[in-house]
DNA sequence: GCCGTTTTCGGCCCGACTGTTTTCAGTCG
């Protein structure tokens, strides 16, 4: 059992006790704990090989799941979890991922029609059994069959972040042709860069002297977007829509003066909000979205910029993406928040493809793209010769590409082709090329693409053997994941970095938004390991230097700097890191 | 159930929107 199946536990306790409508401070702790799991960097299967108790130092995490952790792990279930399972049909819990739908609701429908899933909930809609219920009628029914067409039709997965984001800028740009719209940004998931988004939020100020009938019209104007599918909510200053593609947009209207309150606010995370608040109290101060007031007098601190509400409360500006809720804030306290790299501070891609493999550019294409776009080199990278499918180089093709690098480098002023190659890891840990094509390569890029399905011990073996081969650089795409369509390869990610760090090897960031990988945890975990990132595009189109932003993203979420980065280096500096 | 520069007991973020009520509970983020 991983952490993910682990948090899913812990969440599925948390469900159970609600729809029982237990003590709800006991149901938070369960939700909590299962955040909190989610995101936490170990394995926590090391943490109980080496120490149960340490778990107790996880935030949320006290002695009785502490417990619960340790029997999930060593028997892979716990008596409490198999009695709290039986205690209500198990149907129940699906009830609760519609919208609309909470616990209260589950409880209701079962405990007055002994309705037990989804099946016997659309009968009992259909039959106007729902409407017939305390607190529920016509319109409740409805919104209960439209819930349960929206969980058919669409799957609730997380969207890729490069998806939501077009959707959002796209639909910023219309809602800025509204009359009244002083400021308008996405908050939420997206600000924080989080890999996958479930929903947009969108905030637009405007100005103290506006009438409601302006608030009003830009209501109606966010309604109004071509690509909405359905009207979910619509206040006096809330909206939420739901678009054709499946995405959820939330918009929030707020008073100028409180733009930064709100902007924190929404951009959350949760977890790191509560601990804002928490932080505020302490400090006889209370923050919410419209600011932060003084408790004993009521006096408001208007803050119309994100900064105030940081500086009200004793910190400095902590940006979104590290906004975790895990140990940022005290580390904002004792100043200690790095500089994190930013997108000018890349000087080149080290991972790249052209149409000698499955790439779609010309060597000397990509070369005039990435020097116009401000680059200084790039690393061609083409598959190994096993990659049949990819159109993999064999020896012999490889030393041809080598001609025509040189010929182009040549010509190029001020700008540099490495020498590269994406090198397949073999079952058994070695490499796609021998000894005497790896010496001449300046970049060797070792990656995964087959075998995903070894064991635990056996995948880390392999990659392990893969990292100490002399000739290896960086180690691309670690995990192989792509996002919703396959999981990561199953190994020991901290024994890997600790390989890559006794061997001198890079870890790449890869920027495809699908990819994403290495993931912000281990990327953080790899720096202060002290092992070297390379934020690279995988690119297969010259103009892909574009997705470079979203490994920054990750970078950023994963605290790196500038001198974290080997691309971030000039050429001559680069070669020099593995002499 | 978790947690502690007010505390080992008594708190636990907080406000908007909706529908069904006629002052509020449930849901959501």
């Amino acid at each position: 059992m991983d952490n993910k199946q682990i948090s899913q536990v812990l969440q599925e306790i948390g469900d159970i006790l609600e729809i029982k409508g237990e003590n709800r401070f006991r149901v938070n702790a369960y939700h909590n704990a299962a955040r909190s799991v989610l995101s936490y960097p170990k394995d926590l299967r090391t943490i109980v090989d080496r120490n149960p108790k340490d778990l107790e130092k996880i935030p949320g995490i006290g002695v009785n799941m502490k417990n619960l952790i340790y029997s999930l792990l060593t028997d892979g279930t716990s008596l409490e979890l198999e009695r709290i399972r039986e205690s209500i049909p198990s149907g129940l819990l699906e009830m609760l991922r519609l919208r609309g739908v909470g616990p209260k609701k589950v409880k209701l429908f079962y405990s007055e029609l002994r309705i037990t899933d989804l099946k016997g909930l659309k009968k009992a809609a259909k039959d106007g059994m729902l409407a017939t219920l305390p607190g529920m009628g016509e319109k409740s029914q409805n919104e209960v069959l439209e819930a349960l067409d929206e969980h058919s039709k669409f799957d609730l997965e997380r969207v890729m972040i490069s998806e939501a984001l077009m959707e959002a800028e796209h639909y910023i740009e219309y809602m800025k042709k509204c009359k009244g719209v002083k400021k308008i940004e996405y908050a939420g998931s997206l600000r924080r860069r989080k890999e996958t988004i479930g929903d947009v939020d969108l905030l637009v100020a405007v100005s103290g002297k506006n009438s409601k009938e302006v608030v009003a019209n830009i209501m109606d104007h966010f309604a109004k977007y071509s690509e909405v599918l359905k009207v979910i909510a619509s206040g006096d200053t809330k909206s939420a829509v739901i678009l054709g593609s499946g995405m959820q947009v939330d918009l929030r209207v707020v008073d100028e003066d409180a733009f930064g309150a709100a902007l924190h606010y929404f951009t959350g995370s949760k977890e790191h909000n509560i601990k804002i608040r928490d932080l505020a109290k302490r400090k006889g101060l209370k923050v919410n979205e419209y600011g932060v007031f003084k408790v004993k007098t009521g006096e408001l601190i208007t803050c119309k910029e994100e900064k105030t509400v940081f500086k009200a409360v004793g910190l400095p500006y902590i940006i979104p993406e590290m906004r975790k809720g895990q140990d940022e804030i005290e580390k904002a306290k004792s100043k200690k928040l790095p500089k994190v790299v930013e997108l000018s501070d890349l000087k080149g891609d080290l991972h790249l493809h052209s149409d000698w493999s499955d790439g779609k550019s010309k060597i000397e294409d990509i070369a005039k793209t990435y020097q116009e776009a401000g680059f200084k080199y790039i690393a061609m990278t083409d598959h190994s010769s096993t990659v049949s499918v990819a159109n993999g180089m064999s020896s012999e093709r490889i030393q041809n590409q080598w001609k025509e690098i040189d010929k182009i480098n040549k010509k190029l002023k001020g700008f540099k082709i490495f020498k590269g190659s994406e090198v397949d890891i073999m079952k058994d840990g070695s490499l796609d090329y021998d000894e005497e094509i790896l010496k001449q390569l300046d970049i060797v890029v070792i990656s995964a693409h087959m075998h995903p399905r070894l064991s635990k011990e056996a995948q880390t073996k392999r990659i392990i053997a893969a990292i100490e081969n002399p000739y290896s650089k960086i180690l691309g795409h670690p995990s192989g994941r792509l996002i919703n369509k396959r999981g990561p390869m199953d190994m020991d990610m901290s024994k890997i970095i600790d390989a890559c760090k006794a061997n001198n090897v890079a870890i790449e960031i890869n920027s495809n938004p699908l990819r994403l990988d290495l993931i912000d945890v281990y990327a953080r975990m790899a720096k202060d390991k002290g092992v070297k990132i390379a934020i690279n595009s995988d690119g297969h189109d010259a103009n892909q230097y574009k997705l470079l932003k979203y490994g920054i993203f990750v970078a950023r979420r994963g605290w790196l700097t500038a001198k974290d980065v080997i691309n971030t280096l000039d050429a001559e500096h680069l070669s020099k890191i593995w002499e």
